[in-house]
RNA sequence: GGGCCAAUAGCUCAAUCAGGUUGAGCGCCACUCUGAUAAGGUGGAGGCUCUCGGUUCAAAUCCGAGUUGGCCCA
């Protein structure tokens, strides 16, 4: 780019983002600003790998963009950062869409298409998924190492898992066991709690009476799974609650049957018994060991019925709700299997992993269970057992990915038992900073205090396949063999195996065995659960163990990057897997950010359909401005809500800025400014009052910067920036120079500014940079050509230079510009325009410091204010056109007054008085104050104007600094201008009408309907004539001719262009 | 059903930790400027600070209960 080159009048995102994305690509950018760095210090930044099927939602998008904001801001700050980005490609949720688009229905279909194709399928998919996230992230501007993701798919990435549960292997924290664990029946693999979800719906809702052995009566169960009552063992009841028996009557027939106290009412109606009496209270403790007949005995005779079993036990997990005593089959559910194993009992579950009974089932083996449950319930009302059969509605866990409904029933699975070192991993947690803190010492905690062993293994096909090998004949886990690399497989295994190509996905290493001392062991069948592949990321990223060349250096990871539902999911399995594999957790510091909600605060769901698209954002606004309007919301365990609004504003900011940047342009251009012979150093002499200002405002709007993009806070960060370029650049500091900048000599001021725009623009692109790094592309290019670095990116982040910081000249300005706020808001109380004069303008000011910023610049506020006259009050008079009235100070008048204060507060703000003291305020508000005195500190002072006088207050950050009053009497004189200006305003609009040239000379009539406006208007004429370049003042024929109301006047005017001579 | 987080102007948020007459930006309306012009300036309207209790002289803020939304868990 050659430097001052010609811009766009406009700012236009498309062009601009598709002429940067051509130049990024044309000087290898990217490449380039990675280079820059390279023997910067380095930075550890993990990226949580997106799991690849579907395209970048807004939730996505936000997450990219932030960890692009901090790694981009990182560069800058010269690190040497590993932005490798990832990629998640294994599980279940693939499988199941592939077997969708296969119209598979189960796993046979699976094993019948072949499970070598099936996993060239799922590769195939993720790998097509890949692709579309990878251009999405591209598209909005987002620089990682995009040509070398990782894949958890790919051999090396695999054998980070193998390695890291090799590891905990070897601290003894693998083991195989039973477990209750949700099924997918569909899917026929467990699922973690995790991928269950929860819907409402429709079960049984049965009542069912088991029949004691020893004693008259029967215990009184509720159930909403009739199907596992086939598994019953016992049942549990809260040893400290009361439990009566009852004889209550129907249809001339007695039951005697036992529940808890708090529920007799409610299942005798549920049982339509017509009354009852009690006939023994007893606690739960005195039940057990109370023996029960098993109801469906007869249809399942494989039935628990060893020692113990079919007894009553205590329970915690027993609540006075719907009988107060509860079924217990350890053989499915969660807390009955754990419950079951304290007592030693052995697990009695006759239901397949496909949820269909087997032999055990007796009468029902063959049938899957849901679908069983009508005749369960018609052999148990045929047994007499049932007291009441209806329905309920409730929620019940689906399955994450096909919505069939899980079952729980009880498997061997291979687990990293986490428990075992639950106090490390506390103390782990203890070892990496979060933002927000709270996550981490709230919702972090309780999960992992909570967490139960990990159940890393999966019935499936799509994984990493488990690295153990156990001997043929056994399927324990006493004797097995972990394999950690590929290395060590080729090794073992008795096939040749090339661990350069080996692939280790499921039909690979299926069929390879290891035989050792005799004895061949083949290898578990199971793939990991999907978890465990991004788990071992922080070293999966580097390619460790394959490449060992970076782990020592950089692991852990310095920063990782996630929305808050990692919390349980990466968060989790990184802490879990560092811990069980390394003894440390993997991370140091955490940001964790919110989900993106739609414009009302709901979740954006497809099916609701208020999905807002990345692409239809950037397609409106621009990827700089959404960006912006991202990056401007809080990352820090909030939720962002999306608004259309907002990003409208950013991109507004955004124009502002281009307009900044293009207005010195073309006088650099005609002046040739030469940047590099010119700098600030060189023209410090000729600096004015602004220049020096605006160059103070910028040191401390980096410095705020800094310290916020440093606690995580760009949203702040950005804020603050954006301020500076609309605030004080565009609406400030570009006024004031203009006309610098227009005047056609050189002059050492109009250098000066020269200089220090520059210098703003170049340091406000740098610190923009990351957050938008089209624009600030084009606008660096276009400021500095050939003579520095190719692109903005490679910048260094701007420090901040002592030498120019001023806070003192920052304070000043800014009430400078306090006053000129406020006498703008008097102005408008008077009603009078900017257009005409006023008389005097009088600041009352509070402090010294406001005195000196009005004397030094009284000509320059006088100019802005269109004021004849600016009179000063220093704070220690006061101007004696004033009166007063108070305003009180909650914070001393509550302690004083009590309960009154208000009363007080309310009396002191309409009081009216002559002199500002307490005195006189007393005497005022005697009425209230019931004898007491008021205190210095209690009031303030305010003041009252006189007729055709209004007041303003100002301030700076919300203390007052004083007040502006503005003198709007009307004389002759500023009648005589005010209405000149009206007629000059509207001759230049007629001239633009016609479109004149600035320069062109003109031939102006006016007739005034009003002879006193007329004459008044006629001493002005001189002004006139010059504002609007007319050199013929009478009658115009043939001119551009309008009629005007000017303050209720009719004004007619009529304009020609002169010919050229007659200039 | 449980845990965590949130609720303040039409919208996005700040003020909450350390209680003291609620603020900013955007939007809207009016006025204004007219050599940044699909701009700029000034003002105004707009808040039972989600509800109900409690503590306090005083609560958006602290405490308790609830409602709604989000995430996580069952």
């Amino acid at each position: 780019m050659s430097r001052f080159g010609e811009v766009d009048d406009q700012y236009d995102p498309h062009a601009l983002e598709e002429a940067v994305f051509e130049y990024w690509d044309e000087t290898d950018a990217y490449e380039r600003t990675v280079e820059h760095r390279a023997e910067g210090e380095s930075y550890f930044f993990v990226d949580g790998p997106p799991y690849t099927s579907g395209a970048a939602h807004m939730g996505t998008t936000w997450n990219k963009t932030l960890k692009d904001v901090y790694i981009r801001f990182l560069r800058m700050q010269g690190y040497d950062v590993t932005d490798r980005p990832g990629y998640d490609m294994h599980g279940l949720p693939i499988e199941t869409k592939v077997e969708e688009k296969l119209g598979f229905e189960n796993k046979k279909d699976i094993e019948e298409f072949g499970e070598e194709n099936f996993i060239e399928e799922c590769k195939a998919f993720a790998e097509e998924q890949l692709e579309g996230l990878q251009s999405d992230f591209k598209s909005f501007g987002v620089w990682m190492d995009w040509d070398d993701p990782y894949k958890t798919v790919n051999p090396e990435y695999m054998e980070a898992a193998w390695w890291g549960f090799s590891k905990a292997a070897e601290r003894g924290l693998v083991e195989k066991g039973q477990r209750s664990i949700s099924q997918c029946p569909r899917c026929e693999t467990a699922i973690a709690n995790n991928e269950v979800e929860y819907e409402d719906v429709k079960d049984p809702s049965i009542y069912v009476k088991f029949d004691l052995e020893d004693r008259e009566g029967s215990l009184v169960i509720w159930t909403t799974t009739p199907w596992t009552i086939p598994a019953n063992t016992f049942v549990a009841v809260d040893p400290d609650l009361t439990y009566q028996g009852v004889r209550a009557k129907k249809d001339g027939e007695e039951d005697v049957l036992y529940v808890a106290e708090e529920c007799v009412e409610d299942v005798l109606s549920k049982g339509r018994y017509e009354d009852y009496e009690v006939v023994e209270e007893l606690s739960g403790e005195e039940m057990v060991g109370w023996s029960y007949e098993h109801p469906l005995a007869e249809e399942v005779p494989d039935h628990a019925d060893h020692e113990g079993a079919l007894e009553v036990y205590t329970a915690d997990y027993v609540e006075a709700d719907r009988t107060g005593l509860v079924h217990s089959a350890p053989g499915h559910g969660e807390e009955d299997f754990v419950r079951g194993r304290e007592l030693d009992f052995p697990i009695f579950c006759p239901v397949a992993g496909d949820g269909v009974y087997t032999d055990e089932g007796g009468k029902y083996a063959g049938q899957f269970v849901k679908d069983a449950d009508e005749e369960i319930i018609a052999d148990l009302e045929d047994a007499g057992a049932m007291l009441h059969s209806g329905t309920v509605e409730h929620s019940y866990g689906h399955c994450w990915r096909c919505d069939t409904g899980i079952i729980q029933i009880v498997t061997d699975q291979w687990f990293i038992t986490i428990t075992d070192v639950k106090d490390e991993l506390l103390e782990n947690i203890e070892d990496s900073e979060w933002y927000p803190q709270w996550a981490r010492d709230n919702r972090f905690r309780d999960f992992v205090e909570e967490a139960p062993d990990w159940n890393v293994s999966r019935q499936r096909y799509w994984g990493i396949p488990l690295p153990i090998w156990t001997p043929e004949d056994r399927d324990d886990d006493q004797d097995r063999i972990v394999v950690s690399t590929r290395e060590e497989l080729a090794e073992r295994v008795d096939q040749e195996v090339d661990p350069e190509t080996v692939d280790l996905h499921k039909d690979t290493v299926d069929e390879l065995t290891i035989t050792e001392d005799g004895t061949t062991y083949t290898r578990v069948p199971d793939v990991f659960d999907v978890w465990l592949d991004s788990s071992v990321a922080s070293w999966g990223t580097l390619d460790f163990p394959e490449d060992d060349s970076e782990f020592d250096e950089l692991w852990p990871a310095d920063l990782i990057l996630e929305a808050h539902d990692q919390t349980r999911g990466w968060f989790w399995s990184q802490l879990g897997m560092g811990t069980a594999a390394l003894g440390e957790i993997p991370y140091e510091q955490v940001l964790m950010h919110g989900h993106a909600l739609d414009e009302d605060g709901r979740k954006m769901s497809k099916s609701v359909g208020n999905v807002v698209e990345p692409d239809t954002a950037i397609e409106r606004h621009g990827s700089d401005a959404m960006r912006l309007f991202l990056l401007s919301a809080n990352p820090q365990g909030d939720d962002m809500r999306f608004s259309w609004d907002e990003m409208a504003t950013m991109e507004n900011h955004l124009r502002t800025l281009w307009n900044v940047f293009r207005f010195p342009l073309p006088y650099m251009r005609l002046d040739g400014f030469d940047p590099s012979e010119t700098d600030l150093e060189s023209v410090e002499e000729d600096l004015e009052l602004v220049d020096e200002w605006v160059l103070a405002r910028l040191q401390s709007t980096k410095a705020e910067m800094t310290e916020e993009m440093e606690q995580f806070r760009q949203d702040r960060a950005l804020e603050a920036l954006l301020e500076f370029i609309v605030e004080d650049v565009s609406r400030f500091y570009v006024q004031a120079v203009r006309e610098r900048m227009w005047e056609e000599e050189d002059s050492p001021s109009k250098t000066a500014a020269y200089a220090t725009i520059y210098r703003v623009l170049r340091e406000v692109v740098a610190l923009l940079a990351p957050f938008a790094p089209f624009v600030t592309e084009e606008i660096y290019g276009t400021l500095t050509g050939d003579d520095e670095h190719p692109t903005v990116h490679m910048e260094d982040w701007p420090a901040v230079d002592e030498d120019l910081a001023d806070e003192q000249l920052e304070e000043d300005v800014a009430l400078l510009r306090a006053i000129e706020e406020g006498g703008a808001n008097a102005r408008q109380q008077a009603g009078r325009k900017l257009r005409w004069p006023v008389q005097r303008v009088i600041v009352a000011a509070d402090d010294e410091r406001a005195v000196e910023a009005v004397e030094r610049h009284e000509t320059l506020l006088a100019d802005r204010l269109n004021a004849r006259e600016i009179e000063l009050v220093s704070p220690d008079d006061r101007w004696e056109e004033l009166a007063y009235s108070a305003e009180a100070d909650m914070s001393e008048l509550g302690p004083a007054f009590g309960g009154r204060a208000g009363e007080v507060m309310t009396a002191l703000n309409e009081a009216r008085i002559e002199e500002p003291t307490l005195e006189a305020l007393e005497d005022a508000v005697s009425d209230v104050l019931g004898g007491e005195e008021l205190e210095e500190e209690m009031v303030s002072f305010v003041t009252e104007t006189p007729e055709g006088v209004a007041g303003a207050s100002f301030g700076l950050n919300g203390d007052d600094r004083g007040v502006v009053y503005v003198d709007a009497a009307l004389t002759e004189d500023i009648e005589s201008e005010g209405y000149a200006r009206e007629v000059i305003r509207r001759v230049q609009e007629m001239r633009k009408d016609l479109d004149l040239d600035v320069e062109e000379r003109i031939a102006l009539e006016l007739e005034i309907d009003d002879d006193r406006v007329a004459d008044l208007v006629a001493d002005r004429e001189d002004l006139i004539r010059e504002e609007v370049r007319a050199d013929e003042v009478g009658t115009v024929e043939d001119g551009h001719r309008k009629e005007w109301e000017v303050e209720g006047v009719d004004v007619e005017l009529a304009i020609a262009p002169l010919a050229e001579s007659t200039a």
